[in-house]
RNA sequence: GCGGCCAUGGUGAAACGGUUAUCACAGGGGUUUGUGGUACCUCUAUUACGGGUUCGAUUCCCGUUGGCCGCCCCA
């Protein structure tokens, strides 16, 4: 037999090729048995958010979060899935959101469900089953977590992705909506980026009928301008025509009438009180009578934050944006009940932050690791880990490893100032060997006292400064 | 949802339609088993997927999927 005659090759030579031949068939067969495909895909517009991407996402999450305590926002975790009337009731069923980009599907028990597109008609709802009328108002909540919508992906915008949302209940005063914009631009300005707020106010729903009467019969007679979207939007959301881009629009808007010339007295007034408190804070705004926003709960004041951008790549510039609700809450079946909320967009947040090149702190790295041969310096190692961490010291480790060469090319790799040896040897005696890895002097001490000699000479230099510069 | 551009290993790139798909970096393993940052060796891609044209396709065509850009819309 052939594979007798092999046998006297040098062991190294014919074992390795054969340990591969084996795997590789092994994969093969996997790969042939689950064909449907070779790897697994992202769902579109679904993404991975890594661990090098973390750090600014935590500084966005963090700032948020300590931002949100300090005007005493309570924090509410709601739910992914809901019943998916609650948003064709409250964010519109002629909207895009609900009509096109809504996951909608019927659960195992037969019910029409939703991912959430958004979150403020959560917290309505919440804020309704949890008789949060009876709190002291306004009730102040605020979250974080993923919407869903299915559009078409673009940089800056995803199938699933996260907003950060702040409402408060219960109280219709201009002073709650001037907060709330206080309250974002303090985000903002703590995370270092420039923007602008964008107001505007859409009154009542009763003035802003009149209104859009008004400007639909101002475009009638130059339909045949209009381009085939704004004809559309025209008849189906007249107020959306205001944002429009195109040139002839543009200059059709010029002579059109302003929404704020056709608000209610007391919609005037209170619009009026919002810009006052923000002049009184300083929070620079740009009135925009051509802000709309595409929900259908919206009520006299709306705004925008916007990147202040130094040209070009304008897209996807909106970073957050809301306004008030004042209807909303009866309109789920709940008491009259005023609210005012907004929502930021953190994959935009992280990504303005990632133009900038705002980087977050790096997070401490650990400076001790642990080197070990053999099981018994394993045994003790582990226990030892433990001794470190509750000292407050992180140790990092390469249980997997073997050889000691490795190790320390790993402890070399992640920067650390010292290393912890243990052999057999040491095991045996009750020692353990430190390492300085910048001049590689090792000293030999008691393993009872290897903590808190670790921590003096951790003290005693003060880590070299050469902390990486941004890349 | 509409239109355009694009798709090679973990990353960044290379390959007039023609030999075992090249390079760098990163990563794993090793250079006789207790010592790192250098060197050397070695491993890691059915060229996104599926069809077609061709003697032959990474290279051409079509479809699918995915990414990016503009529009719609929105965060």
């Amino acid at each position: 037999m052939p594979l007798k005659k092999e046998k006297p090759v040098p062991p190294k030579k014919i074992t390795k090729p054969v340990v591969e031949k084996v795997v590789e068939k092994k994969e093969k067969d996997e790969e042939e048995g689950g064909k449907s495909s070779k790897t697994f895909e992202l769902l579109r517009g679904f993404r991975d958010i890594l661990p090098e991407e973390q750090g600014r996402w935590n500084l966005v999450r963090d700032t948020v979060r300590s931002i949100a305590e300090s005007y005493s926002f309570d924090r509410i975790d709601l739910p992914i899935l809901e019943r998916s009337d609650l948003f064709q009731k409250t964010v519109g069923k002629a909207t895009d959101i609900v009509e096109k980009e809504m996951y909608v599907f019927t659960d195992p028990s037969n019910r029409s469900v939703a991912l959430r597109p958004e979150a403020t008609a959560s917290a309505a709802r919440a804020y309704i089953s949890h008789g949060m009328l009876d709190r002291p108002q306004p009730v102040k909540m605020w979250y974080v977590g993923p919407m869903f919508r299915h559009d078409r992906p673009q940089a800056g915008r995803y199938r699933q992705f996260y907003q950060a949302g702040f409402e408060s209940f219960g109280v219709d005063e201009p002073i709650v909506d001037a907060q709330l914009i206080v309250l974002g631009a303090q985000i903002f300005r703590e995370l270092g980026l420039d923007i602008k707020v964008e107001i505007n106010s859409i009154g009542t729903p009763e003035c802003r009928q009149a209104y859009l009467a008004e400007l639909t019969s101002y475009f009638r007679p130059h339909r045949n301008k209009l381009s085939e979207d704004d004809k559309r939007r025209l008849q189906k959301n007249p107020l959306r025509i205001l944002d429009s881009k195109e040139e002839a629009t543009l200059e059709l808007l010029q002579g059109a009438p302003q929404i704020l010339d056709w608000l209610d007295d007391k919609s005037k007034e209170h619009f009026m009180k919002v810009l006052e408190f923000l002049e009184e804070v300083e929070i620079p705004y740009v009135l925009n009578p051509h802000l709309v926003r595409g929900l259908d709960y919206y009520t006299h004041t709306v705004f925008e934050f916007v990147l202040a951008q130094d040209e070009g790549d304008k897209s996807q510039s909106a970073l957050g944006g809301g306004g008030r609700y004042d209807g909303l809450i009866q309109l789920l079946g709940g008491r009259p009940t005023p609210g005012c909320g907004f929502a930021l967009g953190l994959e935009r947040i992280v990504r303005a932050l990632d133009a900038k090149g705002v980087n977050p702190p790096e997070r401490s790295k650990p400076s001790v690791f642990f080197a070990q041969l053999g099981d018994a310096a394993r045994r003790v190692g582990l226990k030892l880990f433990e001794e470190f961490r509750r000292a407050g010291v992180p140790v990092v480790e390469a249980f997997g490893k073997s050889a000691l060469k490795g190790q320390l090319e790993s402890a070399n790799k992640l920067g650390v100032q010292l290393t912890l040896i243990l052999g057999q040897k040491e095991v045996l005696d009750g020692t353990i060997i430190i390492r300085d890895m910048e001049s590689g002097a090792q000293e030999i001490v008691d393993v009872k006292k290897v903590v808190q000699i670790v921590k003096k000479k951790l003290h005693k230099e003060p880590a070299p400064a050469e902390a990486p510069v941004s890349e």
